[in-house]
RNA sequence: GGAGAGGUGGCCGAGUGGUUAAAGGCAGCAGACUGUAAAUCUGCCCGCGUAUGCGUACGCUGGUUCGAAUCCAGCCCUCUCCA
């Protein structure tokens, strides 16, 4: 076992349509590994489609985890996650096998990397009624963090998410985020990790993107986002907002044109490319790589070697 | 040929004599980021620049005025309608 351990988990991180996902297979196949999902909206069973899943050939050459195991109308997390992955990432490991994961949330890299401060899960009703409440006094919701948690003064009066978050782990637990998260970071996965970054020049990403747009729609992404539209669900759902949703959806309502949505869409998708650029830039030091080959080979190398 | 409307910073679009380098939006760039993260939020955005600083700027040319994107004249161009 010892000797097993050595080998590290491989995570391949890096933007939208940089060829995170085919570099991952290769690798997968040349060092007898897994797929894992790292992506906050590949997770979601309804968009295979629209998330740029793996598709069926894929799954037939590696074995893939993750992907399309949570219902749209679910709530997903990067804490949920960080327990799904080391389930998964310990049962690779006893079957001898590499996990690699593969992704482009920064946060739930992190949370498998790092870890996440031991914050219970809080219930979606705390966090229903916080939200009533910001609509009603942005201000008074704001003045009730301070007065708990002193510290949540370096938030942006205007970023709603994070007061909420702050306050329902206040409501839930009643310690505020700031002690939490003083406390160290849980490590779920245990053992060595490579982290690599793959990305390319900004113009080659954001043609890629683009050209993978269209290529989706010719697949039949309008048709996914027409099925999901049936489903009637909330829009604040996480799986609502997966790029090209908010867009498709105004064109199957009549409020957009085809062209525009489109045009929309891939607007929204060069936007998220380059603030993954920014997170990955600045939130790791991960080495980067600008292509796929060179990514592969040290990956390569820096698991046989040792 | 006739009648209207209009030409503003990369784009859209306010502004009708001074407090306007010129609202606002978009695009772009930079940044923040511990459980909604394909989310949420912030800054910059004519050039130089530490600037309460200098230069350049609202189709073109000239004029009125202490002062014009804003008023006047001529010219150029665009759009709509009539012929």
């Amino acid at each position: 076992m010892a000797r097993q351990e050595l080998v590290p988990m491989i995570v391949i991180a890096g933007p939208t349509a940089s060829g995170k996902s085919s570099s991952a297979i290769a690798l997968a196949e040349v060092l007898g590994g897994e797929v894992i999902c790292a992506d906050s909206m590949q997770v979601y069973r309804d968009l295979a489609i629209l998330t740029a899943r793996p598709s069926a050939e894929d799954h037939a050459r590696v074995p893939h985890h993750l992907y399309g195991h949570v219902e749209g109308s679910d709530r997903y997390s990067a804490g949920r996650f960080a327990r799904d992955a080391q389930t998964v990432i310990k049962a690779i490991r006893a079957r001898g096998n590499v996990p690699i994961l593969c992704g482009g949330t920064g946060l739930y890299l992190k949370a498998i990397t790092e870890g996440l401060s031991p914050i219970p899960d809080i219930a979606q009703a705390v966090t229903e009624a916080l939200n009533a409440a910001w609509l009603a006094s942005p201000k008074g919701v704001r003045s009730r963090l301070l007065s708990v948690d002193p510290e949540m003064e370096r938030l942006a009066p205007a970023d709603q998410q994070r007061h909420i978050r702050a306050l329902a782990v206040f409501d839930e637990t009643g310690r505020p985020l700031s002690s939490w998260q003083k406390e160290p970071r849980v490590r779920l996965a245990e053992g060595p990790v490579l982290p690599l970054l793959l990305c390319p020049q900004r113009e080659i990403l954001y043609q890629r993107g683009e050209e993978r747009f269209d290529r989706m729609l010719a697949e039949g992404a309008l048709d996914e986002v027409r099925a999901l539209r049936a489903r009637g669900l909330a829009r604040d759902l996480p799986v609502m907002k997966a790029l090209g949703v908010p867009e498709l959806l105004a064109h199957l309502s009549g409020l957009m044109s085809h062209e525009d949505a489109v045009a929309a869409a891939k607007q929204e998708t060069r936007r998220f490319a380059k603030r993954q650029l920014t997170w990955f830039r600045n939130q790791t030091g991960w080495q980067a790589f600008e292509e796929e080959d060179a990514i592969i080979a040290h990956a390569r190398a820096a698991t046989t070697a040792t």
